[in-house]
RNA sequence: GCGCCCGUAGCUCAGCUGGAUAGAGCAAUCCCCUCCUAAGGGAUAGGUCGCAGGUUCGAAUCCUGCCGGGCGCGCCA
């Protein structure tokens, strides 16, 4: 419907070219909008205010001339000028009722598009340290990461989800420590027991694990407890692989995959990381003051210059963060999306700054980042902030077991990135029409109960049928939920250029709210319902809302949540 | 002090690559549904879009300066 609404117009700015009225080499920014108010049309474009100054005429003359300028078209009922010079389309009904259709023909691929044309791109996200479960700030980052990956999937990129994490540094080394304290018994209580040793509870399990010689496996871990409390390397790895796996477990639980996990370790055992550092040092953007040596990320706008090697010895996390980045350019990505806490917002210049000094023609803004605030969790108007497991945070476990992996993973994904998110485990939790998961869910169940109500009557439900009485979807709830489906693809669009998958979110409620709203009217108003005596209309609203079912079931699909057909 | 993010209805949030009277849910008040699921629907009320300037035909949206909140400012990751 829109389409062919783009179509009228370029051909009307070509005739208005042609009568002399435009520059030829004028180039328009056409833009074409759902209107929000039904008195304005269905479609309306900004266009004549656009042209109002290449023309020379106020914007409401140019409106008519557009209009004049127009081919003639069936899919077009009504067009009027408004306000200060919009041009509002009033469009046919089965200009309207094709959507339908369309949803029909392309069924679980509707909304999608071939934009990215298989290009790679490769979405960073999580990327937690084997230190412990995962808190419900890599739940925000799982959730939001694994939407985008799904998003851009539906836009036709080659999508890679990848999981990085430092498996050989302090924080780790400290993890070992605590493992082995516990190994020999030792409390957070005792004497002795450092201030930077993990506190929580699982590390009594790892421990356990570890002097019983269990196995682990986890999804890129394969390890067996030696069972020597004085093996500090062994615990090491145990631990490693212990709390991999404790964390693929998480994320299994919350539906999100990775199809590559990769060790920083790696990094420098594949000597990427020396040949990067001699990279820096070779194109003359390093320099030694104080013992260290030092990268002038300040020549790509960093408000300081950052150590790369440290007095002692031992690089700082950035450097191996730029060869990793170098690293993933050398594989191909087009993009690299990063979506990460903001509290590492910090390294966003420095690794840019690195991969820029790199001299390697790796573009000015790259990676792209995706950033997420923090994650407050609720209970009953109180913060939430410590689980046993943990000890020291509320982990992603504890909400999934508590609300599901559906509410979780709807409220983690229902916010734009940016804004700082209250979790409501209350809200998440209530199964009323307070929580949107399942006020959006009972929709899909809601269509699929129908369907199979028209069963229990000894009727059918003929598609075929439907489809050529689709001129019978003529009441306001039939129009807006068409209007609302057809917006749908430019929707996806838009998200997944943005990275934003809360639209789909807001998207998905208030298409379920039209449909709840159509099936009361039928309430109210018995030859308004869905299952009506006459068969052609009957058949054609239950093509309607199978392809509101459709659309649903492919929103949810791009949250990861689950479509019920019955709840 | 510097950098980034946020500030929209009582609450939780959309809208922000400028567009028509600023939207939704919850809470509040009132009402409807013996029916395909009462796990629903409708109505009313509720706003100086933090404040002040600027840009322009037009600003919640862009720019500047303030105010308030969060995060980050390590030779930690």
């Amino acid at each position: 419907m829109k389409d062919t609404l783009l179509q009228l117009l370029q051909q009307a700015i070509a005739q208005l070219k042609v009568e002399g009225l435009l520059e030829n080499d004028f180039e328009a920014r056409l833009q074409v909008t759902h209107t929000k108010d039904k008195s304005h049309g269905d479609l309306a474009t900004n266009l004549a205010m656009m042209l109002a100054k290449p023309i020379g005429k106020s914007p409401r003359d140019v409106a008519q001339l557009i209009i004049n300028a127009l081919p003639e078209s069936q899919a077009i009922k009504k067009v009027d000028i408004a306000g200060p010079g919009f041009i509002n389309f009033f469009m046919a009904q089965d200009a309207q009722s094709a959507v339908i259709k369309s949803v029909i023909e392309q069924s679980s691929q509707f909304g999608h598009n071939n934009v990215g044309n298989n290009k790679k791109v490769q979405v960073e996200f999580v990327s937690a340290n084997p230190t412990g479960p995962l808190h419900v700030g890599h739940g925000r980052g799982a959730a939001v990461g694994d939407c985008i990956c799904r998003l851009l999937n539906a836009t036709g990129w080659d999508v890679t989800a990848e999981f990085y994490y430092n498996d050989a540094g302090q924080q780790i080394n400290n993890l070992a420590l605590s493992v082995q304290a516990r190994c020999k018994n030792k409390t957070p209580d005792d004497s002795g027991w450092q201030d930077d040793w993990y506190r929580g509870e699982y590390i009594v399990d790892v421990a356990n694990d570890y002097m019983t010689k269990a196995s682990i496996d986890a999804e890129d871990q394969h390890v067996t407890g030696k069972g020597d409390p004085d093996d500090l390397d062994a615990i090491r790895h145990f631990a490693v692989a212990y709390l991999r796996r404790e964390q693929d477990l998480d994320l299994k639980a919350f539906a999100v995959n990775f199809d590559n996990y990769f060790l920083e370790s790696s990094l420098y055992e594949d000597g990427k990381v020396e040949a990067t550092v001699n990279r820096l040092v070779d194109n003359g953007f390093t320099y030694e003051d104080g013992g260290a040596l030092w990268l002038k990320t300040t020549d790509f706008g960093d408000d300081k210059d950052r150590v790369m090697r440290k007095k002692e010895g031992g690089f700082t996390y950035f450097v191996p963060d730029v060869a990793y980045h170098l690293d993933k350019f050398q594989r191909g990505f087009e993009r690299v999306i990063n979506e990460q806490g903001a509290d590492h917002h910090s390294t966003i210049t420095r690794v840019r700054a690195g991969l820029q000094a790199l001299n390697q023609g790796i573009p000015q803004g790259y990676p792209e980042y995706v950033l997420h605030q923090m994650v407050t969790v609720m209970r009953g108007g109180e913060e939430v902030k410590i689980s046993k497991r943990a000890g020291s945070y509320v982990t992603l476990r504890d909400l999934i077991d508590e609300v599901g992996r559906d509410a979780t993973r709807y409220f983690l994904a229902a916010r734009r990135a940016e804004s700082q998110l209250t979790f409501d485990i209350e809200l998440a939790k209530s199964q009323t029409n307070d929580n949107p998961v399942f006020y959006i869910q009972y929709a899909h169940a809601r269509i699929c109960s129908t369907l199979r109500e028209i069963v229990k009557q000894s009727r059918e439900y003929s598609q075929e049928i439907g489809v050529e009485n689709l001129n019978l979807l003529t009441l306001e709830h039939e129009t807006q939920i068409m209007d609302k489906m057809s917006q749908f693809p430019d929707l996806v669009n838009a998200a997944a250029n943005n990275c934003e998958p809360h639209v789909i979110a807001h998207y998905l409620r208030e298409l379920a709210a039209l449909l709840h709203g159509y099936y009361q009217a039928g309430k109210e108003d018995e030859s308004l319902r869905w299952i009506v005596e006459d068969n052609n209309v009957c058949q054609a609203r239950l093509t309607l809302i199978t392809a509101v079912r459709q659309v649903l079931a492919n929103g949810l699909e791009l949250l990861g949540v689950s479509a019920p057909e019955s709840m």
